[in-house]
DNA sequence: AGCACGCCGACT
DNA sequence: GTCGGCGTGCTC
């Protein structure tokens, strides 16, 4: 029939393109057919579960080669139009595999095939309401009280299936429970509890808050983006709060990005304090079924807020009224794997489509987005001040040339430890370096220890007595003497966590102290553990990486040495230095209130760097000032457009083969205002056994970008040389390692 | 990515 | 004589 429509499916497979199949055999599948249905197609020897993105008239392919579709999977679209936009978009934008694509937005739970819907039964449980209710009311309503009395019996809540067991008409009894407000209905784990008890009055908002807060409600129903800059403490989460209000008010919903599972908790608890709407986790610490019911919840509009992680960004909503994305400039929003996606990047482009507000908060800026806000592509909201009754840190250089040094410290910073914690505070000791030494060598013949799958030294980790690579998973016993010249004269050198800690609670034997990195916090709830402890008093000094300088506000704490700042200064990667600036004002965030400002002290190599300086005498918004103007004189983001091919392989000689094929082909498309840069071998060539390559473009105009990854990528699947490498492309990276 | 097909070495 | 190596090509 010539008037069959073409599917056009995105199948989970690495092929950057869609595949044209015809409607199944089974009479009335034709009843529509829609974008974001899913169906189940033969794919190569093999069944798969792909993706509808559009249904078109005709198809290049030729009849004869066009399969038909085995089987629909959904009667209504499982994924709504304005996400199916942004699967579009996405894979146009960062020029990966639409399939691909589609499985970072599908719930696991939804891939395989399975129907659209909980396998987690509703139930039904008593409301504190009902628990108190007096069953006299129901005399004339006996079925109401037969069910009353056994939900009472069931604290636990019933399920359709166990209710109808007690057979009898119970849906009109239980709805009228439920209007009498003594019974609710509850999805499962994944949803908060409906209501709270009860809703805190708001605090006063701030002069500045409240520009804020006026800024993004005097045009609610238009796209704009608002980078609000408030420094650590200033009230920024109180603005989001009103706003969520607001737009909750309106019958809408909004969507709350954070960079790291850690930071949900506290985030829901303020929350639930003070919206009462249902509310929904997102993040990668959920099971299958407990992602499928938030997700489910929010399309269907049955949460208000959902608050969650990267990949959040993906989750559909009924009526999206505000995007928030909260530390903006955390990596941890970019994807460093797979499909490279920003989901910063991906929320503006999503308020964009939807008409909605979009709010970037941070104390620290990304360089991206200073800059879009001075082109006026975003609207700059500033909170200057901290909210409470706090001064701001003073934040000094520590000139550590030429000083005798114990363990990563010196003696100026040792005083003034010891001086703090005799003044009754606490103490944060930054170092961005887990485990006890990052090199252990022989003293005799020079012998280092180093990771036999990557260029990189073994780090010691004294307590678990091993080495350890934090490239790959390698680990093997502490030598206990040089395998090389058998001398045993092994000696660690540098600093990590690990070694401070050691070294100051020799020091300071009677004062508590606590350590925080990902080895200290791997087990469930040690976190949660040793943030009390501090928060309590017993832990007085607190040693820690940047899990440290996330979120946690530390009143008491008056001192904040940070170790090694030096590793950001002369990094081959342009982004280390924002990335330093970020990490010091972070950690000065967390310290200090009005009666006990907080003192910063930074330990360097250089202080006559200009970043450094920048940093403490003009702030971080000087810093900034110096790097964009670096930026702009290096031509490098935010002034260009880049994009990173990267490749990797067993042997040395592939990737490059690759990338020098790949740089060729470039070339022949001719593109105008393109920079390629390389190839060359990454920063660490061998890592976890692989050897790594990548070619960078840089183009001035970001248009330039776009049409040559257009051209290229089509001319880079064909070449031969991909079979013999792993391969992927970047946009916008964030690492350029 | 998988999975086919296809052309050259060590085994029953 | 075959089982099997992984090089190349395709997936509607």
């Amino acid at each position: 029939l010539a008037t069959e429509p073409i599917l056009q499916v995105a199948v989970p497979s690495p092929v950057r393109r869609l595949f044209d199949y015809l409607p199944p055999n089974d009479d009335g599948a034709l009843r529509g057919l829609r974008p974001g249905m899913r169906v189940r197609v033969p794919f190569g020897g093999a069944h798969k579960v792909g993706l509808i993105l559009a249904v078109a008239t005709e198809s290049a392919v030729p009849a004869e080669r066009l399969r038909r579709v085995v089987a629909v999977l959904d009667s209504e679209p499982v994924v709504p139009e304005p996400l199916l936009d942004l699967v579009r978009w996405a894979a146009g934008y960062y020029h990966h595999p639409p399939g691909e694509v589609v499985e970072a937005v599908l719930p696991r739970a939804l891939r395989g095939g399975r129907p659209a819907t909980l396998r987690v039964p509703r139930r039904w449980r008593l409301t504190a309401s009902g628990a108190g209710a007096d069953p006299g009311a129901l005399r004339s309503a006996p079925r109401q009280a037969v069910l009353l009395g056994e939900l009472q019996a069931s604290p636990e809540g019933l399920t359709a299936r166990q209710l109808a067991s007690h057979g009898g008409a119970w849906r009109p009894a239980l709805r009228a429970l439920v209007a009498r407000g003594w019974v609710a209905m509850e999805e499962g784990p994944c949803l908060a509890d409906e209501h709270p008890g009860e809703e805190l009055p708001d605090p006063p908002l701030n002069r500045d808050q409240g520009a804020a807060v006026a800024a993004v409600l005097a045009a609610p129903d238009r796209f704009q983006a608002f980078l609000l800059d408030g420094v650590t403490g200033s009230g920024k989460t109180e603005v989001y709060l009103r706003l969520i209000r607001e737009v909750i008010g309106r019958g809408r919903q909004a969507l709350v990005l954070v960079p790291e599972i850690a930071l949900t908790p506290q985030l829901m608890a303020r929350f639930r304090q003070r919206l009462r709407v249902p509310l929904a986790i997102l993040h990668s610490g959920l099971s299958d079924q407990e992602r499928l019911c938030a997700w489910l919840a929010a399309r269907d509009g049955r949460v208000g807020v959902v608050v969650g992680t990267r990949s959040a960004v993906f989750v559909p909503l009924a009526r999206p009224g505000l995007f928030v994305v909260d530390e903006e400039h955390d990596l941890a929003f970019k994807q460093q794997d797979g499909f490279r996606y920003s989901a910063r990047d991906l929320c503006v482009v999503r308020a964009r489509s939807a008409s909605v507000p979009v709010i970037l908060g941070t104390a620290t800026p990304s360089l991206e987005s200073l800059y879009n806000a001075t082109r006026s592509r975003y609207r700059r909201l500033v909170l200057p001040e901290r909210a409470g009754p706090a001064t701001p840190p003073q934040v000094e250089l520590l000139d550590v040339r030429a000083l005798p040094m114990n363990d990563g410290l010196s003696p100026p910073a040792l005083r003034a430890l010891e001086h703090a914690l005799a003044s009754g505070g606490q103490v944060l000791v930054f170092i961005n370096r887990r485990g006890y030494a990052p090199t252990l060598t022989c003293h005799q013949c020079g012998w280092v220890a180093e990771c036999h799958r990557c260029d990189a030294h073994m780090v010691v980790h004294q307590a678990e007595s091993c080495l350890r690579c934090h490239h790959c998973t390698a680990v093997r016993a502490l030598d206990r003497s040089c395998p090389a010249c058998g001398a045993a004269d092994l000696r660690a050198f540098g600093q990590g966590t690990e070694r401070v800690e050691a070294a100051l609670r020799t020091r300071f034997p009677d004062v508590g102290l606590v350590r925080i990195d990902r080895d200290s916090t791997r087990r469930r709830g040690s976190l949660e553990r040793k943030l009390a402890d501090v928060r309590g008093g017993t832990a007085r000094i607190l040693i820690g990486t940047q899990m440290l300088a996330k979120g946690h506000h530390f009143p008491d704490v008056i001192l904040a040495l940070v170790l090694n700042a030096d590793a950001g200064l002369y990094s081959a990667d342009f982004r280390a230095g924002e990335r330093m600036a970020q990490l010091i004002v972070q950690v000065a965030g967390r310290a200090g209130r009005a009666e006990r400002p907080g003192r910063v002290l930074v330990q360097t190599h250089h202080p006559q760097h200009p970043y450094l300086r920048a940093l403490i005498l003009r702030g971080y918004h000087g810093f900034c000032d110096a790097a964009l103007a670096e930026r702009r004189a290096a031509g490098f983001p935010p002034f260009a457009a880049i994009a990173l091919l990267r490749a990797e392989a067993p042997r040395r000689g592939p990737p490059e083969d690759f990338l020098e094929q790949a740089r060729a082909c470039a070339e022949d498309t001719g593109c105008s205002g393109v920079e390629l840069c390389g190839p060359v071998p990454a920063p660490m060539e061998r890592r976890a056994g692989r050897f790594r390559a990548q070619l960078m473009v840089v183009t001035p105009l970001r248009g330039d970008l776009q049409r040559l990854l257009a051209r290229w990528l089509p001319a880079l699947e064909r070449l031969p040389a991909t079979r013999r490498v792993r391969w992927s492309l970047d946009v916008d990276p964030q690492e350029v390692l």
